[in-house]
RNA sequence: GUGAUCAUGGCGAAGCGGUUAACGCACCGGAUUGUGAUUCCGGCAUACGUGGGUUCAAUCCCCACUGGUCACCCCA
């Protein structure tokens, strides 16, 4: 009979063992976050009807997953968790605002797959709608920032910067510019490039948009390239922006921000910097926006980004509801940590009932199920053989203790201990006693 | 979506116009029958991505497709 090949569409991953471990620790770290801060949870279903998910004709919409369903409807899959929410958001008026949710899901992408790049996988959402505050942003800069340092897998570097501030920036250096429709945002994308093609081909690039000149490229190269410390030369932009209230306010903002993160006392891994050129993001992006990189693998690219959003929701109502979030990319952050081989061998733990015969399933699992009640992981060997055999499993299952129960123990009621570590063996013990050993604590 | 590159058993990896296609890891069994490292012995999958072509002969050469990887684009 033909076989059916057992394969996966590209760009789709099975996740099992120590990956599936670091996936669900990441996932336990986001949920401990968003309850510490009061985020509640969200699900959303994975398709959407395509008008929902789809801008007006950028880059991304390329990119989405679309097609007729058996109904003849149109549907998507979910590129991100941002939009799905903004359309939660404008179906449910009754929201107490300011409304604070974290998700967890997966999206899909129909991009070229690559390292660290899939066409599915788990964002980590959090998310605040009806507060146009620095809180608001706060809150979402700090509950990621707690996530990535409680991980404790390395440092990263989260660059900040402000949409505003550049559309100033640009006004002073670039006016013309704006007389196109497309010149901002093409501008933005150049500049973005800045730190990979270097800033002479920035400014070659930027004179062919039209409206700009060559000088004012040069003179905005100049300033964005100025440090103070880490981050852009604060002082200098906002010298340069004197007469623009919007931009000078959002600076304004990113300064306070910086200020709060410093003030938090709690060490974090995260380094936060303010840099004006980070432009990208999504295109919904209005205000805030970030991107953060793990500190030994730049090239990876973003592990974590988000920013403010506050026109999104008016795509489907007129209500204003200014929204902040940011997203953890949990499955390019796992595969950054397997590139750096930071992932941790499973540490020896719990204990593996070992049956010398047949016929002890019944106190082996009276046994177990006293343990398992106290919180101690406890797993039967489910196929007799030879004791050495089973005494191998535990030692390659990682088990700290191997449980023997045989004749002896059964009629005794008792059990042997032995420690895979240091070999100790402990013959005979009361179930209170061998309790003893495996939980000193109680 | 554009360009480059690669494709041998579950994984890693030799070979290369004509071979019984190595080897390592993993897995399974055994080394006198209540004990895990190591060691020793044995077994294992009928492994050359798919489909065409060139040739007396193709895993090896050519083309297409599929898939992996990398760069661009975009992005988590």
């Amino acid at each position: 009979m033909k076989k059916i090949e057992a394969r996966k569409l590209k760009g789709f991953a099975d996740y099992s063992g120590t990956t599936m471990s670091l996936r669900s620790q990441i996932m336990e770290e986001v949920r401990r976050a968003a309850s510490e801060a009061g985020f509640i949870a969200l699900q959303t279903p994975a398709l959407e009807y395509a008008e929902v998910l789809l801008g007006e004709g950028g880059e991304t919409d390329k990119q989405v997953f679309m097609w007729e369903d058996n109904g003849g409807r149109s549907v998507a899959l979910r590129y991100d968790l941002t939009v799905p929410f903004a359309r939660f958001v404008a179906e449910n008026g009754n929201l107490q605002m300011p409304y604070k949710r974290y998700q967890i899901g997966d999206v899909w992408r129909a991009e070229k797959p690559q390292k660290g790049r899939f066409r599915e996988f788990c964002q980590c959402d959090f998310d605040i709608i009806g507060a146009d505050t620095l809180s608001a942003d706060f809150e979402v800069i700090l509950a990621i920032m707690k996530v990535l340092t409680r991980l404790n897998k390395g440092t990263f570097t989260m660059t900040l910067g402000h949409r505003d501030v550049l559309g100033g920036l640009l006004k002073v250096f670039l006016p013309d510019v704006f007389q196109s429709p497309n010149g901002e945002s093409a501008c933005l994308i150049v500049i973005d490039k800045l730190d990979k093609i270097g800033p002479e081909k920035v400014v070659n690039e930027l004179s062919l948009i039209s409206g700009a000149t060559r000088e004012g490229a040069q003179d905005l190269l100049a300033l964005l390239q100025k440090r103070d410390g880490e981050g852009s030369d604060l002082a200098a932009i906002k010298a340069s922006l004197v007469s623009d209230e919007v931009a000078t306010a959002a600076l304004g903002r990113l300064e306070s921000l910086l200020d709060l993160v410093n003030a938090i006392d709690m060490p974090l891994s995260v380094k936060l910097v303010a840099d004006l050129k980070i432009a990208r993001g999504l295109a919904y992006y209005t205000g805030v926006v970030f991107e953060t990189t793990l500190d030994s693998l730049p090239s990876f690219g973003s592990v974590s980004s988000g920013g403010r959003y506050d026109q999104l929701t008016q795509r489907f109502v007129d209500r204003e509801l200014p929204g902040v979030g940011g997203s953890i990319g949990l499955d390019r952050l796992v595969a950054a940590f397997e590139e750096l081989g930071v992932l941790e061998n499973t540490k020896r733990a719990g204990v593996f009932v070992v049956l010398a015969s047949q016929g002890l399933e019944s106190w082996a699992f009276q046994a177990a199920e006293f343990f398992r009640a106290q919180g101690v992981l406890c797993e039967v060997s489910l196929k007799p053989s030879k004791l050495a055999k089973q005494f191998a499993l535990a030692d390659k299952m990682n088990r700290a203790y191997a449980m023997v129960i045989g004749e002896e123990e059964n009629s005794s009621q008792t059990v042997t201990l032995k420690d895979l570590s240091s070999g100790e063996q402990h013959s005979k013990l009361s179930l209170k006693d061998a309790l003893k050993l495996l939980k000193p604590e109680l």
